[in-house]
DNA sequence: CCCCTTGCCGTTATCGCTAACATAGCGATT
DNA sequence: AATCGCTATGTTAGCGATAACGGCAAGGGG
């Protein structure tokens, strides 16, 4: 028991034993059995992080933030990977819960009805991240999609632009691509305009692909004068295929993208896009698991970032 | 113990009472809990993978990698991350042997002697992984960095490059890019040459870095024929910079980068470069800890990838 | 008809630790 | 001197599962 004390460094243990007992571990090298201790305190050091891709430079980001922002809690994240599947992710979270973590995030709001019913039912804080677009089951830490997209369309139309396309992923589970291209169209149509075109794809190296479908699009529509890509890597491929074929971007035609990849700074002329603020969004979901059992055990909050407009060099400027 | 017996699927239970507690279980929302089964049983389906970094792109890939291998092995990977720091490896590898994992994936052959020792002594297969370059505690699998530099830098040389400059990152924690960075001397020294200038970094970002790192050294060292990058990122970076400012590549100078990072493809020059393989390299390891209980619990194979040579567009053809 | 096997399910004793409570020693207070 | 309040340490009883074994019925071979 007092081993157990000066491990934990909890209660009191005179300075003396102290020391005999953290030499005696190091000389029998000694490694304390966590499993034993969580079934005893009830109390589990991992926290379930719960995300559709690790290809996607999206989520290493975001769990990068978490695992920043965990770093000196003496929380550990486990890391479960769902392939955008909702019976994986239904899957994924039954073997995390089985593990009685200190806390959960999980990526989107969308979730199975089992899944649901497994997180309100979990009893440990739940943070739903990406997204706010939606009831949570409970904290939530995200940005609106569908107004980002809404707030590009309008960003677009005030620059003057009015034959736009739009350049995404078929994937009918992404449901935060969706969103913004919801939002997008309805942004669009509050200026009266609809989309001129429109150009989908799934696999494959991104930057290609955005190189590949802008040929496409503007092949099909060569009127197009504007071109709204899901994300910053099909965008930058767009831009690059554009730079290489002598169009005047943004005169002749203006270009966004999304996320902010700040892996594409650095490029001759900057990409328009819109910061998905993923670092801060891992940061404020750790913490929100970090500090909810010192603060009271509440719950419940929502905080919605704001993505930031990124000009670039691609949009023309009023 | 009927109903530990159905939801492991072990031993024996008639097909009536299998659905009856199925049933039960399912109406309840019970979710067993894996800590007392881990205690009891002696078997932990964690797989404690401990990495430097999360920022730098390599390690999301391997992690990837190790995610896709365990997929339905029923194990899941805990992250840990050192930071490139030997003191929080060892203090992470410490939290994380204390969970008596199923094994332990960690990135590199150096650790600290307190490390080294807990790996010995974990009695869980131990992968060390990216490099082989060294004596490794079990089994290793990555690839040898010194000779990927060496043979870089021959390629180089029987392409007629001889005034050759080097780029890399400021990090003498990073064994790996220092190693590749001693192989590529090695390899130029073989040829009589010696690095004509270098530059190294840290920080920020790579692409815009190895934008000015190359306009720095070419301003230093105008006669350079070759920029050897020790990553891709810095390398596309430098490689934009040249074809912004007119710079006949590989002509008037050739460029190279390493990681083989598929993101850059689509990039209207390929930069050369060498593939790390890094998901392969995870999947492998990933293999070794999920199939040793199967096979016999020999262990210490050293599995080491070849990393293929992709000259792009950035080198002279001979 | 007996014994042995097989299929199914229950009992008991851990697993290694911690919560909660008990105890001992000792100076200070009344 | 008896009591109190600390601090420092020890005792006891689980935590919720599983390993190992035991028991009982049904079936099958001799």
């Amino acid at each position: 028991m007092t081993v157990s004390r000066v491990l934990r460094n909890r209660g009191d243990v005179s300075e003396a034993t102290r020391e005999k007992v953290l030499e005696a571990a190091k000389s029998l090298g000694y490694v304390p059995n966590k499993i034993a201790g969580a079934l005893a305190s009830q109390r589990v050091n991992l926290v379930g992080v719960i995300i559709p891709s690790l290809s996607n430079l999206v989520f290493p980001e975001v769990l990068s933030g978490i695992s920043a922002e965990l770093e000196d809690t003496g929380l550990q994240p486990v890391v479960g990977v769902t392939n955008y599947s909702p019976e994986k992710e239904e899957a994924v979270l039954y073997e995390m819960l089985s593990w009685r973590p200190s806390g959960v995030i999980i990526a989107g709001l969308e979730h199975t009805d089992a899944a649901r019913a497994m997180l309100e039912n979990a009893g440990v804080p739940i943070v739903e991240i990406m997204d706010v677009d939606g009831q949570g089951v409970d904290s939530v830490v995200g940005i609106s999609h569908r107004r980002a997209g809404l707030h590009m369309a309008e960003a677009i139309i005030a620059a003057g632009y009015r034959r736009i396309g739009f350049l995404g992923t078929k994937m009918p589970e992404d449901h935060r691509a969706r969103k913004r291209y919801d939002g997008f169209k309805e942004g669009l149509a509050g200026a009266g305009i609809t989309l001129a075109d429109e150009e989908f794809y799934q696999g494959g190296s991104a930057l290609a692909k955005g190189r590949e479908m802008t040929e496409t699009i503007l092949k099909r529509t060569p009127d197009l004068d504007f071109l709204y890509y899901s994300n910053d890597m099909i965008g930058a491929g767009g831009l690059l295929w554009c730079l290489d074929n002598g169009i005047d971007v943004p005169g002749r035609i203006g270009l966004a993208g999304f996320n902010g990849v700040d892996l594409l700074e650095g490029l001759s002329v900057r990409l328009a896009t819109m910061d998905a603020c993923r670092r801060e969004i891992g940061r404020k979901a750790a913490e929100i698991i970090a500090g909810r059992p010192h603060q009271g055990l509440i719950g419940g909050e929502v905080i919605e970032l704001e993505p930031v407009l990124e000009l670039g060099d691609t949009i023309r400027k009023g």
